[in-house]
Parts: C-alpha cells; sequence; structure tokens
DNA sequence: GAGCACTGC
C-alpha cells in the first residue's frame, strides 16, 4: 500500500529557496576560490556598488539573499576594500554555528590571499583564530558578539556588524539585533548588515524603523542561483509517516533515474524505524533495480557515522540518507535530488508556569519546509515529495515561532540586566519573550539573590552573569564554597552542559555498552555517575581509545575537558575555593540542590514523580540511573525534562486538526537524590505546602 | 517501565 501523491503543474513559488548556510555547511569541501574573476561571476557582484551605497547611507541595511549568492563572503570583502576596516576598526560578521564562522572564514582568507588568523580571522568559544591588531575581517558566532558587549557594551571595535541567518532567530541574534539598536543611537556611525535568506524580511525592516528616521534602514533583495524543485504532495493523510517515508523512498528508486534521496523525520527512534521497514521492503527489491544504501544522520551519532552520509555511493547505488532536522541547515549534503518530508519536527518549548522546558513534535513551518525542498536543488533541478495533503501545507504557520518565545529567560535577562539595560519592559525586542516567561525567571533570580530588593544586580549576579553557563549551574558553582566542593561541582557543571556523553547502539553492541556505562554509576543518581566517568576519563589519560572501549564519546568528553578549564578560570577570578569534598556525598548533593530549587520532584509508588512545582506527572528517562530504583528518601532533583508523545498516530491527529488523547509523557533526565529539607534549605519559600512523600 | 530536535557562551 503506498502513498499517492498529487503533484501541482508547477514548481511552487520559492521553493528553490535556500538558507546561506548551504554553501558554508559541514565537513562538505569546497573547491578553493582565488581568482577574482570567479568573485566577479557570483551572482551578488552586480549589486556591489548598490550596496555598497546602501551601507554607506543607511545605518542599517536588510539584504535578502539565497544560498550561493555569495553574500556571507564577498559583503565583508566589498566593505573591506572599500575602506571600511581602515583606521583599525573591524568588520564582523556573525554565524548562528561554529562551522560556519570557521569555514567561511577560511574561505575568505583564501580569497584575499591571508592566511587565517592574520587579516580575516574568526572567533568562536574555545578557538580564538584572529589577530587583536592585524585582522580586519572577523568571522564569529553570534554568541561571542553578545559576549562581548558585556565587556564593550558599545562594541566600539567595529565599524560594520553584519548579522548573518538572522531569519534563523536564534536567541543570540535577537538579542544582538536588540542590543545593536539601542548601540546606534550611540554610534550613529556603526553600520549594521542584517542578512536573511526569507522574502519575508520586510519586518526587519519595520523593526528598525520603528521609533527611528525612514532613512535608518533598507533593504536589498539578491538573486540566487539555484535550481527548481518540484513539490509533490500526498493525496491524503498517513497515519504513519515513518512507513510512508520508506515506501515513497522504496517508490522513487523504482522510478526515478539516479540521485540520493534524503529523508526528514523528527528524532533517531522514528530514523531506525524507517531503517528497519527500508530493510524489510529491499528484501524483494528486484535484481535489476538500483541498490539502496540507507543511512542514517543524527546528532547522537558518532563523527565516523556522520561522515557516511557525504561518501559518495558505489555505480548502480542510491543513498537515501534518514535524518533529522540537523540536514535542514547545520549539514549540506551536495547531489541529492529527492527530498521526503514528513513534515513534522520536534523544537524545545518553555512553560513558564512550571518553570519546565519540554520537547515536542510540532508540524513545521513554511519557511522550514520550503528549506527542506531547497535542499533537493542544490546541484540539479529535484523533486520534493511532502508526506501530507497541500491543504495541510496550507495550514502551516509561515516561520517557526522564534526561540526568545519559547526558552527559559533567567540567564538571558541577567546578562541584559548586567548590560545595564534594567527595564525590561522598555527594551525593543524584535519579538518580546511572554511576558510570563519574563516575570517568572526576574521572580526566580530574586529567589536566588541574584537580584537584591532593589531591582538591581547583586554581587553574585554580576559575576554570574559573566560565566558562559546557565544561571542556575552557575549558582552551584557560587554555593560550592559553602559544601566545600568546588572540585566536583566544577565537573559536574562542565559535564551536564555537554550532550549525553554515553554512545549506546543498537542490538547487541548496544547491550554490552550498556554493562559498561553501568560501571560508572553512583548510588546517588545521575550528577555522581557523570563525575565518575568524567574522573575516569580523566585518569586514563583522556585517551580515545579508552572512550571507545568504556562506550564513552570522546569527543564530547574532551568539550567538557575544555569547558570545565574554562569555568575553573572564572572561579578563580571570582576567588571561589577549588576544593574537594573528598566523597562528601552529601555535601555535593546539597549544593546541587542550590541549583535545581525549581526542579524538585518527590517519587510515587506507582514510579513516577510529581514535579514540585506544578504537580506534573513526571517519568524516569531510561537512560538515568535511578531508572530502575526507588530514591530512599523519596526526592529527586532533575537537570531537565522533555515531553514525548507516544506514538504518531497522535502527533498527526493533534497536529494536524484532531484530538490530543494525552498519550504525551514528561521524561526527566540527570537526576540526583536528595532530602526534601534541602529544598528548603535554598529558598524553596514562594512553596505553600511540603508533602511528604507517600509510601 | 525502555530511549535523547538543534544550536550557543
Amino acid at each position: 500500500m503506498s502513498l499517492k501523491f498529487w503533484k501541482p503543474g508547477t514548481a511552487e513559488p520559492g521553493s528553490n529557496l535556500d538558507r546561506a548556510t548551504a554553501n558554508e555547511g559541514n565537513i562538505v569541501s569546497s573547491s578553493p576560490y582565488s581568482l577574482s574573476s570567479q568573485r566577479e561571476r557570483l551572482p551578488i557582484y552586480k549589486h556591489r556598488e548598490k550596496l555598497l551605497y546602501c551601507i554607506e547611507k543607511y545605518g542599517v541595511t536588510i539584504v535578502v539573499g539565497q544560498t550561493g549568492c555569495g553574500k556571507t563572503t564577498q559583503l565583508p570583502q566589498y566593505l573591506f576594500e572599500s575602506g571600511w576596516a581602515s583606521e583599525g576598526n573591524i568588520i564582523a560578521c556573525t554565524q548562528p554555528r561554529r562551522v560556519a564562522a570557521t569555514s567561511v572564514a577560511g574561505r575568505v582568507a583564501n580569497e584575499v590571499g591571508t592566511i587565517l588568523g592574520d587579516e580575516v580571522g574568526y572567533t568562536i568559544r574555545f578557538e580564538d583564530l584572529s589577530d587583536k591588531n592585524r585582522t580586519r575581517i572577523l568571522y564569529m558566532t553570534d554568541g561571542m558578539l553578545f559576549r562581548e558587549t558585556l565587556v564593550d557594551p558599545l562594541l566600539t571595535r567595529y565599524s560594520v556588524i553584519m548579522i548573518d541567518e538572522a531569519h534563523e532567530r536564534n536567541i543570540y541574534t535577537d538579542l544582538l539585533l536588540g542590543i545593536l539598536k539601542k548601540i546606534r543611537r550611540k554610534r550613529p556611525g556603526l553600520r549594521l548588515i542584517v542578512s536573511s535568506a526569507t522574502l519575508d524580511a520586510s519586518y526587519f525592516l519595520d523593526y528598525f524603523t520603528s521609533n527611528n528616521s525612514p532613512d535608518e534602514a533598507t533593504i536589498i533583495s539578491l538573486e540566487g542561483r539555484m535550481y527548481p524543485v518540484d513539490v509533490a504532495y500526498a493525496e491524503k493523510p498517513t497515519p504513519d509517516y515513518v512507513r510512508a517515508a520508506a515506501e515513497t523512498a522504496y517508490n522513487i528508486n523504482m522510478q526515478h533515474i539516479p540521485g540520493d534521496v534524503l529523508i526528514f523525520l523528527t528524532g533517531r527512534e522514528e530514523i531506525e524505524q524507517c531503517l528497519e521497514y527500508l530493510a524489510e521492503m529491499l528484501v524483494s527489491l528486484p535484481r535489476m533495480a538500483t541498490r539502496l544504501v540507507p543511512l542514517a544522520l543524527h546528532a547522537g551519532l558518532t563523527t565516523d557515522d556522520q561522515l557516511r552520509v557525504f561518501e559518495n555511493a558505489e555505480k548502480g547505488s542510491r543513498k537515501v540518507i534518514i535524518s533529522t532536522n540537523i540536514a535542514e541547515a547545520s549539514v549540506t549534503i551536495e547531489g541529492i535530488k529527492f527530498v521526503i518530508d514528513s513534515g513534522f519536527v520536534k523544537i524545545c518549548t518553555f512553560n513558564p508556569s512550571t518553570g519546565l522546558s519540554a520537547l515536542v513534535t510540532v508540524p513545521t513551518s513554511v519557511q522550514s519546509a520550503t528549506q527542506r525542498a531547497g535542499r533537493a536543488g542544490r546541484t540539479a533541478p529535484g523533486i520534493c515529495y511532502r508526506l501530507y495533503p497541500s491543504s495541510a501545507f496550507d495550514t502551516l504557520p509561515r516561520s517557526m515561532p522564534p526561540e526568545i518565545t519559547r526558552t527559559d529567560m533567567t540567564t538571558p535577562i541577567l546578562q541584559l540586566k548586567s548590560l545595564g539595560i534594567d527595564d525590561l519592559m522598555k527594551f525593543e525586542w524584535v519579538t518580546a519573550p511572554p511576558a510570563e516567561t519574563v516575570l517568572r525567571a526576574l521572580e526566580g533570580l530574586v529567589a536566588n539573590g541574584m537580584i537584591g530588593e532593589d531591582g538591581r544586580l547583586t554581587v553574585m549576579g554580576e559575576q554570574v552573569a559573566e560565566c558562559p553557563i546557565e544561571a542556575n549551574i552557575a549558582r552551584m558553582l557560587f554555593k560550592s564554597k559553602e559544601y566545600n566542593c568546588g572540585e566536583e561541582i566544577l565537573t559536574i557543571a562542565a559535564m551536564t552542559a555537554i550532550q549525553d556523553p554515553w554512545v549506546i547502539p543498537d542490538g547487541a553492541p548496544g547491550a554490552l555498552a550498556e554493562l559498561e556505562r553501568r560501571k560508572f554509576t553512583a548510588e546517588e543518581g545521575d550528577h555522581l555517575t557523570l563525575l565518575n566517568a568524567y574522573n575516569a576519563f580523566v585518569k586514563h589519560g583522556k585517551s580515545s581509545n579508552w572512550c571507545k572501549s568504556h562506550a564513552l564519546s570522546f569527543r564530547t568528553m574532551s568539550r567538557a575537558v575544555s569547558i570545565r578549564s574554562q569555568l575553573k578560570k572564572y572561579m578563580q577570578r571570582f576567588g571561589l575555593p577549588l576544593n574537594s569534598c573528598q566523597g562528601d556525598a552529601q555535601s555535593l548533593r546539597r549544593c546541587l540542590v542550590s541549583g535545581y530549587v525549581r526542579n524538585g520532584a518527590r517519587w510515587l509508588p506507582d514510579g513516577t514523580y510529581r514535579s514540585v512545582r506544578g504537580e506534573q506527572i513526571l517519568h524516569t528517562h531510561p537512560t538515568s540511573v535511578l531508572f530502575t530504583r526507588k530514591p530512599k528518601s523519596g526526592w529527586v532533583v532533575f537537570h531537565e525534562m522533555e515531553e514525548t508523545k507516544k506514538t504518531q498516530c497522535v502527533f498527526f491527529c493533534s497536529c494536524f486538526g484532531g484530538m490530543d488523547d494525552g498519550l504525551t509523557k514528561c521524561r526527566i533526565r540527570i537526576i540526583t537524590e536528595i532530602e526534601p529539607d534541602w529544598l528548603v534549605e535554598h529558598g524553596m519559600v514562594y512553596q505553600d505546602k511540603r508533602k511528604k512523600p507517600v509510601e
């Protein structure tokens, strides 16, 4: 039973849209550009004079251009060539991702004919390849530029700042735009370029011209360089898009000439299910048919496995890459001719009334569906199969709600306060966060002693704002002084900042890996288990082989080492002692509670937990060492919560007009057993009544 | 009872 598709006569307008990261993406090697004639052939070149004129005349220039038009690599060079980097000034270009910042900087250094780190450089966390005196074009992550505002609030080093990929609406991009609008009032000489790959960028224009002269901002559209992508829709909704995706891939293989296939699903579980379906179908693949090579792609894979999707398929075979949203912008695979789009994505949302964030599956947006389709037209015309009817497409929101509207604002608000932005109601947000999110964040900051009675930052608040880590974790670092456990808390802080370090594959190797992981188990819970893993990693010389034999990701563990040493510098600067509690797990856990006061939960005899805030039903995540065990005290704190829905049918019904039958499940990750008194000890004052664990 | 979208400092 295969899904029938309906194909509109013409390609969907704008379906060849793509995002600018594509060429700048991950891992793909790019051909060297060294000749100026190659630069002149880029579509952006004929707009050069107009762009320079606008940047000179207007404070803010909004540039709309698709992938391959060259704005990210060329615009900073045009500015450089026309003197914007004279007198020691720097031209900055921000990127949402580290790989983009590094790879674009490398290409531009090559075009300019300089060594990377000299006239052209980049700055990302843990890597600064720039020269304080010589660098004129600086690529950086938007998070780094945001951090720089805490040190130099007017960003005086820069003459032009280009915010690239602004349409992605990351929280740092949004915060930077707000701050830069403010900076422009004090430094009218500073020029701003806001670059977006989507056509509906006029809200950026409205944003910069409101409360300003109309001459403050202008908008320019550039031509793209993409091939057309035909879009086909499912005739009817499908109850099982994972199976439908596998069937569609199979049918493409039977009907079409060679060309690789890219499937967008929401997560690892679906990807593995889809691989199984495909394996079943491939048994009946006719002998003469093109061979199918299914490959998974998601962030939880090892680097080696991720790299496999870039290898060319053998002659007479076709790659089917089954991916999460990582292939939408972060990773670019050349040679994709067919895209199969489930129409769903997992996003993180935040519930201000419980203070908990959750991972939920939702329908994508028009912008995102267009972006996914564009992945089929990078090297030749392509086809995108959408596994939902065109009537469902018409109900999709234009774009995803910006991150700032669905994230905890505690840490960003602390940082804005530190910048001297005290009246958050007057701050000109591109999109304002929900009022309740702001109120809860302020309430939490007051309760945590970061903001005083007078509404100003306390000494600890000022210092926590500087730390490159979530405010609640930073609070643990500060409180470690009282519990004599600076060493251990520092490690735990670093370990919770990374992704899950364990690599547990499917099947039999997975069971073995699971046994390896159990070796690190601490009775008290996951935080101490992570501490054990880190200490063992260091004890064994931070070796990659050791990681391999203990089911740990070397890449992730190495990142924990970097983060730890960075945080250590902050602790030393703030005079926080790096004492070890010498195995005193109780002090350590009491210190943990200081950061997790909002994340308390109590155990119930049915094996679930109830959150202290909001009485929400919580389940233990299967990766937790407390998954198979009742906490003796009956109380725990947890690092984070995620919400998942039981079946795809539910996603489908609830998201595309049906009902929600309540099969959502909240899981808590990284859990540690505590005593309930410790919650009160750490300022759980606004909690009306303390419930005893039920026996 | 059984499994984690993606960034970023």
